[in-house]
DNA sequence: TTGTAAGCGTTATCAC
DNA sequence: GTGATAACGCTTACAA
């Protein structure tokens, strides 16, 4: 079916059918009933592909995530692609799983695509100024409107959308200060990446402001992942020399560290405190009353969508950057229980 | 940035830089070198959309779910990315949220995509026949290559891939029968969706099997929800009358139970015994020694896209039915520990 | 109010 | 080996 299909059944001419196709200039009522019964009986839609090429321009933006299977980019995923729907646009998805040529790979996809905007997740902290300039090319070949999110890259001329990694963090510390906590430790996150670093440099500006000092003995640098947290807080009971609070920097690091805390029968409020960053399901479920940095991820993606299409309908504004911030949601686990 | 002008800047026609792109025909060993060289200063990629009008083919395949945000579909999400990168296709991404009409607006979207192909996990049960007539008419309009990912249909015409659930809810009531319990009860997942009806199904034929019968006392009819799993769990402890193990009929269930277990200070494998359908991370942390019926969520997805790409390849190909069987992750919460 | 025709960026079929 | 040229399905001046 195509359109001179269309025009043949109804006796007129393509441009006619592709005017009411589009609402656009003068078509008689009469040939316009025509028309719409033909389309209506055929089930006749216009190919996307035709449509944007004629027009020279793409209604499909990209979207670049570097891990389809964390919840947390579930749920970006789930909030963009609301938005992208809302606005009848067309979505290429693509998951590099944190590997750069992957990443290099999807962008040229995504060039020969054509797509109009483009929102992504950088794989890894593009610390390296090799790195950082290799994806720099690559993004201004694409030369459509970028918006960073969640990760961002040394010096970004894009606009972006992230969390208030240090507030947060800095938050957090602030609450297990007021508790009353002197000796305040940190299972900290991947330092090479943007936001391990923001998250461990939000505790330190807490507990210095606060006039406390960072005891060195109180950091325990970890990567993210639940197996290192899980050992870093075995190293940390076996030294004897237990903080009275830990700062634990990402969901999966709760989760070793509340691992290894249970193993030994310690409980939390009585033997040890601590907040998290992120919300962790299960802990709810189980009525631990567990403290933690909260963010709505959610929402994440649905303004992330809708800051890329700002920039498109505008591209000369001034770039942009949106930090969220984070709120602290306060269950317990912070404090001595009386 | 066009084929017309790395003719113009090669010099050449376009149809020789075409067949360049192509490898198809001859071109001159000096004519390709200069050429390659253009594209290469030039950065240049052919249009897939221009590529795909002119050649009548798509290489681009439609995948829709129904909850981007559970981590169910996030894996299966990322199995489906590999395969389709691997194989340089384009993937448009569809989030339904289990709404009927977002479903038939996706498809309508997908049909205006020609793609070439589609993975989709229907919004809901299509058990009524008018819902699953509007499911049929909207697919058959699409007239391609699909693949039903998970959820079934009533006599579906097109290939699928799903997982035991029936044998998986068999093998695990049959563990518990194994493991000498005679009172043993189920919380049902919903049973207007197919998997519920099969995961009940599957219980019932074991127990039947065992020579034992099934007691209404012990059937309570879930929704595959946290929410309402705790709600029975706490009225099955206030019956009086507990069983002496439960199967769960998938992963949220098994976190309302073991909540409401926990709460009244129920220990597993002491005060009762279960078995769940699908893992849950937490209680791996946490050393419970949950058991359950364990699925390859992530290798669903790379079959699923090699079964489409099988269909693409061969229409004619009688239709197909991939049953993932599961297979049983006993940890002890099966048995009475001694 | 409608039709004709050129053009969007490719590929494919011919001649040369 | 290479270059015109006609598709592909649509939009959009412009003419009628």
């Amino acid at each position: 079916m195509t359109i001179k299909d269309i025009a043949d059944r109804a006796g007129v001419a393509k441009s006619t059918v592709s005017r009411v196709l589009n609402n656009s200039g003068y078509v008689g009522i009469e040939t316009r009933k025509k028309i719409e019964q033909v389309i209506a009986e055929t089930n006749y839609l216009p190919s996307a592909m035709a449509r944007s090429l004629s027009k020279q321009e793409s209604r499909t933006i990209g979207v670049v995530i570097p891990e389809a299977d964390n919840t947390f980019f579930g749920e970006v995923l789930r909030g963009i692609s609301e938005v992208v729907d809302k606005n009848n646009l067309t979505m290429i998805f693509c998951n590099t799983e944190n590997n750069q040529s992957k990443e290099q790979k999807a962008l040229r996809m995504l060039q020969e695509q054509r797509v109009r905007g483009l929102i992504l997740t950088p794989t890894a902290d593009y610390g390296s100024p090799k790195e950082a300039r290799r994806l720099k090319t690559a993004l201004d070949r694409l030369n459509v409107p970028i918006l960073l999110l969640d990760r961002k890259v040394q010096n970004p001329q894009w606009d972006g959308i992230y969390y208030d990694n240090f507030g947060g963090a800095y938050q957090a510390t602030e609450a297990l200060i007021q508790a009353g906590h002197k000796k305040i430790g940190i299972i900290t996150g991947d330092l090479s990446q943007f936001h391990g670093r923001e998250r461990f440099r939000g505790f330190k500006q807490a507990i210095y402001d606060s006039g406390l000092s960072v005891d060195p003995a109180y950091i325990y640098e970890g990567d993210f992942t639940t197996q290192k947290a899980y050992e870093l807080t075995r190293q940390m009971i076996a030294s004897g020399n237990m903080p009275q609070a830990v700062f634990l920097s990402n969901n999966l690091t709760s989760l070793g560290f509340i691992k290894a805390i249970f193993e030994v029968k310690m409980r939390l409020g009585k033997d040890i405190c601590c907040i998290g960053f992120d919300y962790v399901d299960a802990f709810d479920i189980l009525n631990i009353g567990f403290s933690y940095v909260e963010r709505d991820t959610i929402n994440m993606g649905r303004m992330a969508m809708h800051m890329l299409m700002d920039r498109i309908a505008q591209p000369d504004l001034p770039r942009r950057e949106h930090i969220i911030s984070a709120s602290l949601m306060l269950r317990g686990s912070e404090r001595w229980s009386e």
